[in-house]
DNA sequence: CTGCAAGTACGACGTGCATCGTACCTCAAG
DNA sequence: CTTGAGGTACGATGCACGTCGTACTTGCAG
């Protein structure tokens, strides 16, 4: 039935300090960047990303880049997708997405 | 005599997540935020960014910002004078000032 | 020299956060 | 219907971090 899950946080509720926070992790930051990256802007699914981590701790990790509205999530019931809000991030705080990318491409060099 | 302290962190020895992380702390973001809004870039007095603190709280996060590599602090004996790498933030995370500096304007209008 | 204000050092404390274990839910494949 | 994989919920744990108290250092003003 594919239902947009928790009607992903207020548009213009990004929080630089939320965000911030949420960008300080290494797993999380990887995901961002990885989705960022990626111009397609498709939709992932979230266990694509191979974190080093268990289930319940990705869970977690995804909640809290939700919460922080970086991404918003499609509730396919026993799968997730993941989508990152490129324009909205793009929107309320230019650039930041380029910082990650930038930084993605001389850690891969 | 006023000698530069601690040899400020090496020159591209920016980490990210380290950067992230110390502008996560409202406090540490607003002194750097304040920092990067004033153009002149003149040397300030750490006293003067009145954290809602004590002295041994902002000893820390000044402490924090230099080992982050964000401000270099020149040691006057028993006052101390903060200034920020603009040049080397700048070159090697483009942008991110000026999406503190956006958030600044943002905030008090 | 004597205060005083600014900073630092060290240690303590409380909270937040990342992590995981166990248990439960949901769908698709068989 | 049963099974298995993906995901969530809740609770426990361990560590990092922000905070402060006490004590010490440093230089300037008097």
């Amino acid at each position: 039935m594919a239902r947009t899950s928790t009607e992903h946080a207020a548009v213009g509720d990004l929080d630089l300090g939320t965000v911030l926070r949420a960008l300080a992790d290494e797993h999380r930051r990887a995901v961002i960047t990885e989705l960022a990256a990626d111009e397609s802007d498709g939709e992932r699914m979230c266990q694509s990303f191979d974190l080093p981590v268990t289930k319940q701790t990705r869970t977690y990790h995804f909640r809290t880049l939700r919460d922080a509205g970086l991404i918003c999530d499609i509730d396919y019931g026993n799968k997730k997708g993941i989508r990152l809000r490129r324009a909205d991030i793009e929107r309320r705080f230019p650039g930041l997405l380029d910082l990650l990318v930038a930084e993605f491409a001389g850690t891969t060099r």
